[in-house]
RNA sequence: GCCGAUGUCGCCUAAUUUGGUUGGGCAAUAGUCUCGAAAACUAUAUCUGAAAAGAUCUACAGGUUCAAAUCCUGUCAUCGGCGCCA
């Protein structure tokens, strides 16, 4: 959300900012909103005037049953402001919701190193890391490598679960801890905190953090409880410092979170439908920075390079893209993707994403930083390290042997037992010999 | 889950019985003063307003009332007891 403030004092770049993100958005809203914006300001001169009757008649009343004196006439007078005053008031909030409803669906002020395009096919390569893996063998893909494996029970899962959940098995699940595991150590290791947050969270702090009404259809709801499943540790770990006024010496805030996360993809019928690719559920270890305004893009591009690097050390092929106008989203100023390429789907994937929502999700949630003496609000930003379900198909698809076993990327082995190749021809080499 | 108590500024606390528009202590930060520090003094949240000023804030949301920290209802949280449980 913007600061409406931020919005009167620069409303050419903000309507320049909306139109630059193409047909989706309509700058006149802008107009409509600082109209309304008025109404409201005058109204509530209005009614804090009201008020301020009320609170003088209240104080005479007082001051004279103090003195015993008859303060029949006074009451009578007094009697008819509440019913004055609740008309206004409720005008007022009429007014105040309307203005909010705006904000909301305002985009992020776009950073100038945003590219303009469409959608996601005029995202910009920024660069490619590794090399595209060459096969001299038929490739198989990760629906039929956990199958043979019998790594993942798609069929007893929709037993109990329905289409997209998933058993977990063996190796794999061996392998999907290991990738969690790194992925920690990786980032604690930066001086980054792990934090494990609550997996559900109430109403309140999931609107600070999403629009519910377009997220409804991502997110699990709890019946007869005020409680979603999170679809990402970004949430409740950003909502966490919801209303609150942060001191500058403790920014920047660098937490490595992880948590499972639970997505309805409601939207996505027919899309991945096979295997572990789009799922229910998978694992993350997330990044996520609380800092000043003036440190956030710096921050931004360590983010990006933190990524970057744990995707090197993995020894995938990837690419890195700015994501541009049509594609970014109304939260993010900036966002990075890495994309993994995946030579059975011969498809570049996303599986990092790494936003710097500027003063966005602050304004919304009311997180300010205090330094001398005076208030504002704080940046935030997030990047994806690893995303189990779709690192596990990467691993899979790349890292797979011409008999259907599969190679544990090295960085993991430790993690593994020492375990080299996971398949179902076991290889005298491949455990740790004591 | 049941029963009971409690919830007041960053922390502590008084005012709740009997409704009258808050008060005190400590700490922190900034400023004034100072060669410097201590002490002392001033300031400290949010909203509207150019300003003067005004409005709002006693867990949260409602209600009663001219007026609510105080009375009523609901919710949440904390503590204690019982129950259940990995």
């Amino acid at each position: 959300m913007l600061d409406i403030n931020f919005i009167r004092e620069n409303l050419s770049k903000i309507k320049e900012n909306i139109k630059r993100r193409g047909e989706k958005y309509n700058s006149l809203i802008v107009d409509s909103l600082l109209q309304i914006d008025k109404e409201w300001r005058e109204l509530k001169g209005k009614v804090d005037l009201l008020r301020h009757g009320r609170n003088e008649i209240t104080l005479q009343i007082t001051k004279l049953s103090k003195e015993k004196k008859d303060i029949s006439k006074l009451i009578e007078k007094a009697k008819a402001l509440p019913q004055e005053i609740k008309n206004s008031e409720e005008k007022l909030e009429e007014l105040k919701k309307k203005i909010n409803s705006i904000l909301m669906n305002l985009p992020n002020l776009l950073h100038d190193s945003v590219p303009y395009g469409k959608d996601d096919a005029e995202n910009k390569v920024v660069k490619s890391f590794g090399k595209k893996p060459k096969f001299k063998f038929n490739l198989l893909s990760h629906v039929d490598l956990i199958e043979k494996n019998k790594w993942v029970d798609l069929d007893r899962a929709s037993k109990i679960s329905g289409a997209r959940w998933y058993f977990l098995k063996g190796e794999l699940a061996l392998l999907e801890q290991a990738l969690v595991r790194y992925g920690i150590d990786f980032m604690t290791k930066k001086k980054f905190t792990l934090v494990i947050p609550p997996h559900m969270i109430n109403r309140k702090a999931y609107e600070g953090v999403t629009d519910l009404e377009a997220f409804g259809e991502m997110l699990y709801k709890i019946e007869g409880e005020d409680l979603h499943m999170i679809a990402t540790s970004e949430h409740p770990i950003t909502a966490m410092y919801m209303g609150e006024v942060l001191d500058a010496k403790e920014l920047p805030i660098k937490i490595v979170g992880y948590s499972t996360n639970f997505r309805k993809e409601a939207g996505a019928h027919g899309k991945d439908m096979k295997g572990i690719f789009r799922v229910h559920q998978f694992n993350k270890v997330e990044q996520l920075i609380f800092c000043k305004p003036e440190h956030s893009w710096k921050l931004h591009e360590e983010l990006a390079k933190n990524s970057i690097e744990f995707f090197k050390t993995l020894g995938l092929y990837f690419r890195q893209v700015n994501v541009c106008t049509g594609d970014i989203g109304i939260v993010a100023a900036k966002k990075y993707d890495l994309e993994v390429w995946y030579p059975v789907q011969d498809a570049f994937r996303e599986v990092v994403s790494c936003s710097n929502c500027t003063s966005y999700q602050a304004v919304r949630l009311g997180i300010k930083y205090n330094e001398d003496g005076e208030n504002n609000y704080i940046h935030t930003l997030n990047s994806t390290l690893i995303a189990t379900s779709r690192a596990l198909v990467a691993i899979l698809e790349n890292y797979q042997q011409k008999d259907g076993s599969v190679v544990v990327p090295k960085v993991l082995r430790k993690y593994m037992n020492g375990i080299k190749i996971i398949g179902k021809f076991d290889n005298k080499n491949n455990r740790k010999k004591k």
